[in-house]
DNA sequence: TTTTAGTTGACTAAAACAGTAGGTTATTGA
DNA sequence: TCAATAACCTACTGTTTTAGTCAACTAAAA
């Protein structure tokens, strides 16, 4: 698997998507602007998360994308593997034809380093993401009522 | 932390090295032969390693590279880190300045996901990865007495 | 039927990757 | 002292990936 800065974009491009479905399809226009990700890389990187099945797309006014399935069901790992295609892992694929008489000592480190982030970012859901989001927003909310409520005790007028 | 091939590389040119360094500095030219990477590679990639100090070098005949430290101390993520110098990874490089209303989400994904890889990658040191292959060397060489007692049991003559 | 928005393909600049070429310096040992 | 060895250094090459642009097209809604 391998980590570069394309498998963050796409994660933030549906973390956005996950967080605003609720008002139905999502652009990528408005994505390209929250995120500032040029619309068209988000073209070629949602064409790829459709074909993976892990968007749905509406055309038309009123269209965009939405989640193909639950974001409790959407890996990070997932996403990842959609667009970062190539998932080499070990150079010889797998297979063990890296030999020449020591048969590519590394090979089982690759493979169990492999194994080891995949691992976790399959247990990352954006169902997750998306809560971890919420409870950040409620948290910079808590702090605003607690400005407002000490400035009304000390006699400030309460900002609008 | 990125993860590529160069990465790769460079660990398993520091595990050939640790390998054999028993023997006096081993030269690039021999790393080079053994594990098919090339030599003016070789030498980018132990520029760096020498000047975060993970090597020391000896020039002249004879000469060649040696651990800088002993085998135990030196990780794989040290290594990977001192050769994929940009260790980009919240792209907003740790600061939080990645804001605009929403302060980045991923930030913190990514900050995870990273800790997550660097912590695994630095829990393997060199001397472990030496150890898991003088344990697959034994293995083999096991095979082969097990394999030649059959053959003088069976009254097979023993091959050379 | 015009507007919206996805779909597709070709193309581009810049960076990273992997390797090449050609030189210099330091050390040894003949 | 001189030749061989091997590190060291710089610049250059070709390929792939990254990130993005552009233009044409299709489906659906108002």
């Amino acid at each position: 698997m391998r980590l570069t800065t394309k498998g963050r974009f796409a994660v933030t491009a549906m973390l956005d998507l996950a967080l605003r479905q609720a008002g139905g399809p999502v652009t990528l226009a408005g994505i390209s602007e929250r995120q500032h990700i040029s619309l068209s890389y988000l073209e070629q990187l949602f064409g790829k998360l459709r074909r993976r099945e892990l968007v749905d797309s509406v055309r038309g006014p009123g269209g965009g994308y939405c989640l193909a399935r639950p974001a409790s069901e959407i890996t990070v790992a997932a996403i990842i593997c959609a667009v970062d295609e190539p998932l080499d892992a070990t150079q010889c694929g797998g297979k063990e034809n890296c030999l020449d008489d020591k048969r590519c000592m590394t090979h089982d480190l690759w493979a169990s380093l492999n194994r080891t982030i995949y691992d976790y970012l399959s247990g990352i859901t954006l169902a997750r993401l998306v809560e971890e989001q919420h409870e950040k927003q409620r948290r910079k909310t808590e702090c605003v009522l607690i400005d407002q409520r000490h400035k009304e005790l000390t006699g400030a007028a309460p900002t609008l």
